[in-house]
DNA sequence: CTGAAAGCGCTTACAG
DNA sequence: CTGAAAGCGCTTACAG
């Protein structure tokens, strides 16, 4: 039944020696000789101390945390991601605060705020989407290595970024589909003025060119990441004059939610029409057909990110070396695409 | 291009007033002249001022943060949870910290140092599922409102909860296979020890008994929350001799995987089996069939639990009102669930 | 290797 | 209504 928490103070005083040993025995053992050591070690015992990180973080001018600033708290595209951050965080002593870019906005408070008030050593940021002078303030700031973009980025902003390769995964996708045999293919794009979006559906294009294909204006369908925005992808794809036989979505829930609206007006896929995803979240593979799609490996993703912002806010001089990570997608074939019908 | 942020001292300069002056102006306006105010915010305006939080907090022994524990980051199930606790933290003005369970022990941190170390004032459980020492060190270091479990709780520990409920929930499951005429049924658990498992197993083991059904040893089916064991229970339940004509699930992700695993296998749902879920998590409705399941508001049960363990932080005193809150769950029937073959 | 002392940037009784 | 001063609990040059 601790009530009241005990200080270094306390240590010292137990210890016999003062607060500044005690400090050094406990950050920096080597400093001090061995049986100094123990009997600091034996006095954290006895006292239950556990050191105070407001304290430690005002002294040292450090946090000790990290911010991860979502899009969405509730797409659970980002919840491997973050379980591959906390983890590297965890490891190096780190906390990790979470926030979405609406909450942020909605309560008033600025972004930067968390670097300049001491909340956060640095923040990873899954939001590409960011207001354009909401980056402008960050990079004016001076605070580009102490941010760091994973999945998605800014065009242009000098910030490091970790992502995957979405140039190569869409050429990918648009192959498989060719090589089942289909000419007429339609993309449903993620939000719009959002990178993501401009990379996959920029491949996209490029690659049914390289191929020779046919592309309706209206085989491009406007969309974002949401299961909404499948839903209304679906309908314009059944309005289309001239349907295609394969569809390429920007997103697994774009694409779950697609075939689900196939399926409520009764068009089978892959029978009827081959649909694809992109990023592989779990579900896909317990989907009913199971998802082919473009695998991004979300866990390792976090990790470097997360390696990668420590390495910077660690040795914040280190400038050039390691700006920028970009990770291997893998095409996963599964039963939702087929040859045409 | 801020470089070196400015302190209240500089704010208190440039105002021509005492730093106490200028911290009541900002932390508590009405105890100052209109003319003080206006010329502190001025102050501010032109130093760029940001509260320093690192100082604030030791001198407040406050860290305006709390810390939501889950069992899993990587589980979908508490995206829009976590959504409606931010929002209530968002704007009291408190951030969130995340962790789960088995990174904490990783890192060979204890979850009570969180508390004893101020880097929170709070926390919020989701995991029911926590070690009995680790609860019996919580309790016993008289934390008890500090803390808050969250759809999930501990017996007999004397933690505020907020929960939906389960038995109520259950007995609608069953009640519902029941008027589609099943007379058989089955249900998948969840993790062995969980009280969550516990409290619908036996409400459906009661609503059986009560309707005067058959239960057969092999019906209820050992699982946890996890897509992998759904696999596992549908290949348990393809194994059985007598086979059941509903299932229900403990769990959406559960109930999704199994008739994946069915499906593998060319067992149609609902044709040759309902199944039904609990939770009713986002993709439930894309699912194809759609899944019959009892639906959680858990953004509001996220907002629930944070709005209960900010009161419990600001009137600690207030012991008794309050301590528990129970939502309502409700019946959502859609196409993964039909009459009997 | 160890200690005395300053100081990180706030807030809040205590006086006036 | 305002200011001078103490202090939250650490860490770290600076001496020795």
């Amino acid at each position: 039944m601790t009530l009241k928490t005990s200080t270094l103070q306390d240590v010292a005083r137990v210890a016999g020696v003062s607060t500044a040993t005690v400090s050094r025995a406990l950050s920096n053992p080597k400093m001090v000789t061995e049986s100094t050591r123990t009997r600091v070690s034996k006095a954290v015992e006895t006292t239950g101390y556990r050191i105070n990180r407001a304290a430690r973080n005002l002294r040292t001018q450090r946090s000790h945390s990290v911010l991860v600033l979502l899009p969405d708290l509730a797409n659970p595209f980002f919840s491997e991601i973050l379980e591959g951050i906390s983890r590297i965080l965890a490891h190096q002593g780190y906390s990790m605060l979470i926030a979405s870019t609406g909450q942020v906005h909605d309560s008033g408070e600025r972004l930067l705020d968390y670097l300049d008030d001491a909340r956060a050593d640095g923040m990873i940021i899954l939001d590409g989407g960011l207001d354009r002078d909401v980056v402008d303030m960050l990079e004016n700031a001076g605070k580009t290595r102490r941010i760091l973009f994973a999945c998605e980025w800014v065009e242009g902003a000098d910030f490091p970024t970790v992502r995957c390769e979405n140039h190569q995964g869409t050429l990918d996708a648009v192959n498989h589909l060719y090589d089942l045999g289909h000419r007429k293919i339609a993309h449903v794009t993620g939000p719009e003025g959002n990178v993501l979006m401009h990379v996959r559906k920029d491949a996209f294009v490029e690659q049914i060119a390289a191929l020779d294909l046919e592309l309706n204006p209206g085989w491009v369908i406007p969309g974002d990441f949401s299961i909404a925005a499948g839903c209304r992808a679906a309908q314009a794809w059944i309005g289309l004059e001239d349907r295609t036989t394969a569809v390429f979505c920007a997103s697994d829930q774009l694409a779950l939610a697609f075939i689900a609206e196939l399926s409520r007006h009764g068009i089978k896929v892959p029978e009827e029409v081959s649909v694809m995803g992109f990023d592989d979240i779990d579900i896909a593979e317990q989907f009913i057909p199971p998802l082919t799609t473009v695998r991004q490996d979300r866990m390792r993703l976090g990790e470097t990110a997360a390696n990668m912002l420590m390495t910077q806010i660690t040795y914040p001089d280190n400038r050039g070396a390691g700006n920028i990570a970009i990770l291997p997608v893998s095409l996963v074939v599964r039963e939702s695409t087929a040859p045409p019908p």
